[in-house]
DNA sequence: CTGATTGTAACCGTATTGGTTACAGTGTGT
DNA sequence: ACACACTGTAACCAATACGGTTACAATCAG
């Protein structure tokens, strides 16, 4: 199974929020929709999900958007957790169970268990040392070239 | 999303086929089924996924299944990339049609692929570097400790 | 007060998963 | 040669998650 693409859509809005405004006109969730391709409904979801986790704040009338933080130190890590609603280690699903009256049945979820941590963790941690701000660099650095 | 199920199960699958029999009877799916705690035609599926990867050899009639190779050359990369379906380098899923017209929207995508990349990929050298008897010895100490 | 915008609930179509039944194909052992 | 146990696979089902959509109440700027 595939991590939902709420993860990268998130990333895209921060992004949109990150970046300054070309125009002045402000940054709405029709908007964002429009530059992600997809449902303003969709994006207020994520947005709600971004404002629980305090990575964004969100002016509920006239529209506004903004970071409460710099781009700087907000790692994906943050926005993985916050999008992703799958429990802190559970990436992977374990079949529950098994027969206890076997040897391996007994024994076989906490023998995995480690391992499967570590392989999550070590996903994570990529996560955590990639910034907001990396990602806008980037994007800016690809926009001169192309 | 978590990952399925598919891949603990097949790990455990495994582990039966490289633990020594206690008794003489052979290990049907039935048998691996009664272990796994689920239905045959499971276990039957994930034997056929892990036949296609080479790693298994089933006798299709009178029962008998058995690892081609020693649990020690076994990794557990080749279980989950075996078992699970998602394209190799697909772990997370983007979304797609980004608007073009947008700074953001045209080099989201190719801004987040390198670091999606190697997160995944940090991800599977922890299952690269974990053997099937590295399980399998963990199950018989963990039975010997209780 | 008006009007644009957010916050949510509700519903839908699609896809995946794991479980189940059913049955044809296969080969071992008598 | 034959019976029987087992595998291989198709078909179907319920449950779940996801993304999209409509609808509407709540909110606030001008």
């Amino acid at each position: 199974m595939q991590i939902s693409s709420r993860f990268s859509v998130a990333v895209h809005v921060l992004s949109l929020l990150a970046l300054p405004e070309q125009d002045g006109v402000p940054l709405t969730s029709e908007r964002m929709a429009g530059s992600v391709n997809t449902n303003p409904v969709v994006i207020r979801r994520i947005l709600g999900q971004l404002k629980k986790a305090g990575l964004v704040e969100v002016r509920p009338a006239s529209g506004g958007t903004f970071l409460t933080r710099q781009p700087a130190t907000i790692t994906l890590l943050e926005v993985y957790r916050a999008v992703e609603v799958v429990e802190e280690g559970q990436l992977f699903s374990v079949h529950d169970k098994p027969n206890p009256a076997c040897l391996v049945g007994r024994h076989i979820q906490s023998a995995l268990d480690d391992t499967l941590q570590r392989a999550q963790t070590a996903l994570e941690q990529v996560l955590a040392h990639t910034t907001l701000q990396q990602v806008t660099t980037d994007i800016a650095a690809k926009a001169l070239i192309s």
